[in-house]
DNA sequence: CTGGGGACGGGGCCC
DNA sequence: CGGGCCCCGTCCCCA
């Protein structure tokens, strides 16, 4: 006979002694905050507690201390309130950090939930967008309410129905063997006023954002850090802050269409939304003062938004935005691709060298320039490079060209054929995308390949005079 | 210090 | 509408 709440009341009585300190063996210092925690617990839930755990018990019995400077203690807290309670409070402004702490940290789960979140605003922004049509005046939500969303476990039994902006595939979505039957939302008031420094200080909001300074373990997934938020958060080069400023304070300035939409399914009225870019997180429980993470996001909109304008035609123009920086894109699916700029998704793995990218077409450009020696040009001379005048050369899994003068120079000209050493660099054709490319079984005949006894450096051959033929037929994912 | 190569993000376009 | 591709600008690393 199984007791279903014993889990939930043992953690709870964990969490219990943990804020009263009792039988606490670990200290955990983040940015000078000292948290208190059972090595157990953490043990059981971090792979780099584990990690760090299973070495530092051999050696002492005294209390561990663990000291980071990768992330907030607001980020920390939540991390740990999760750990102790099964409960993630994400945000809008916190998920990032709290995905990268989870990165740092090796909690899949949280990583994985981190992605659902955003996952989320995705799909929300566009039911929402049609929920918006829908709506009277008196159903927009004027108080600029934003809403923060807390992820429970199975056990936890909450009245509250799941939140409607959250889809059903999210309500079943696993966490450390537990299902998701319920999500909490706790609404929490945003301070409207705010919105009137919006002007001043969206100049702010252009400002770089505080490096996370992750030091990634280098075993698990790298999730992205500090780099590219700060390139993505920027204004980008392609839009001056004043021309996007322009363009955002004229879309503001039209009452009735501006429009963006909350990570709850209330929808906001745009003057009101882009004021949460500066908010001072009100919400809060976990908040303290002026944290890092305020630092970072407190100029990042807590919300993915869907701004309108209007087309001539009276149409509306769709604008999404990004909820985690200031960028604004026409298109879902270019929202999509920039969100992973921050998400440090890299979906496409190169199978020849392992390097991983966030799009297929910067996989398949590497792909051809690093694998596939598409570029006729000796990379040494920089010549241009026939079958007659060069050769493909194989370092290995690096593809080049060199000149017959190049190759004679580097003492490789007299190159043992071997046409079976080593196959050829293959792309996956479309429909293959889970075999991805492969060594190919099929050496085509124009491509005769030689192999250095000596090395790995293998030269090929190359019909040049089919160049252009050929580079389609080797291109990744041809129509 | 500098230039080249590669990675990466964004925009636009086509299918 | 989404996926894929191409082009461009920028950044970083390395020789």
């Amino acid at each position: 006979m199984e007791i279903s709440s014993h889990q939930f009341h043992l953690l709870e009585q964990l969490n219990e002694q943990r804020r009263q300190d009792l039988f606490c063996d670990c200290n955990i210092l983040v940015e000078g905050k000292v948290f208190k925690a059972h090595r157990n617990v953490l043990f059981a839930s971090s792979g780099y507690f584990k990690m760090l755990l299973s070495q530092s018990s051999k050696e002492t019995s005294q209390p561990t201390t663990a000291t980071f400077q990768a992330f907030s203690p607001d980020t920390f807290t939540v991390i740990l309130d999760f750990v102790y309670s099964g409960k993630l409070s994400l945000t809008g402004q916190n998920v990032i950090e709290v995905m990268s702490a989870a990165s740092y940290l090796q909690m899949t789960d949280v990583i994985s939930v981190c992605k659902t979140f955003i996952k989320s605003s995705l799909d929300i922004s566009e039911k929402e967008k049609d929920r918006y049509f829908s709506l009277s005046d008196k159903d927009v939500n004027s108080n600029g309410v934003e809403r923060s969303c807390l992820y429970g476990a199975g056990w936890r039994a909450e009245s509250s129905p799941p939140h409607s902006h959250l889809s059903p595939e999210q309500g079943s979505c696993m966490m450390g063997g537990n299902t998701w039957s319920s999500f909490t939302y706790y609404p929490s008031s945003r301070s409207t006023q705010q919105q009137l420094a919006k002007h001043d200080q969206r100049q702010d909001s252009i400002k770089k954002p505080r490096h996370l300074g992750l030091q990634q373990p280098s075993d698990i997934p790298h999730y992205k850090s500090s780099k590219l938020e700060d390139r993505a958060s920027e204004p980008t080069s392609h839009m001056s802050p004043s021309e996007e400023q322009v363009q955002i304070e004229a879309e503001v300035e039209s009452p009735h269409v501006g429009y963006q939409y909350g990570q709850g399914s209330d929808v906001l009225p745009r003057s009101l939304a882009v004021s949460q870019q500066e908010h001072e997180s009100p919400r809060s429980s976990s908040k303290s003062k002026s944290s890092k993470a305020d630092e970072q996001y407190a100029n990042i909109p807590s919300i993915l938004g869907v701004m309108g304008g209007w087309a001539d035609d009276d149409l509306p123009r769709m604008r999404f935005k990004c909820p985690f920086c200031t960028h604004v894109v026409k298109r879902k699916a270019d929202l999509k691709r920039h969100l992973r700029c921050h998400t440090g998704e890299r979906p496409y793995p190169c199978e020849a060298c392992g390097k991983r990218f966030s799009r297929l077409d910067h996989l398949s450009s590497h792909f051809r320039t690093i694998h596939q020696a598409c570029k006729p040009i000796c990379r040494k001379c920089k010549r241009h490079v026939t079958e007659l005048t060069g050769q493909v050369v194989q370092e290995g899994t690096r593809r080049y060209r060199l000149c017959n003068e190049c190759l004679a120079e580097a003492g490789i000209d007299s190159i043992r054929i071997d046409l079976e050493a080593e196959p050829s660099l293959e792309f996956p054709q479309e429909g293959d995308k889970d075999s991805r490319w492969h060594y190919g079984e099929d050496n085509r005949s124009d491509v005769e390949i030689v192999e250095d006894g000596s090395t790995d450096l293998v030269i090929q051959q190359v019909d040049d005079s089919e160049d252009e033929p050929e580079e389609k037929e080797v291109k990744p994912n041809i129509r």
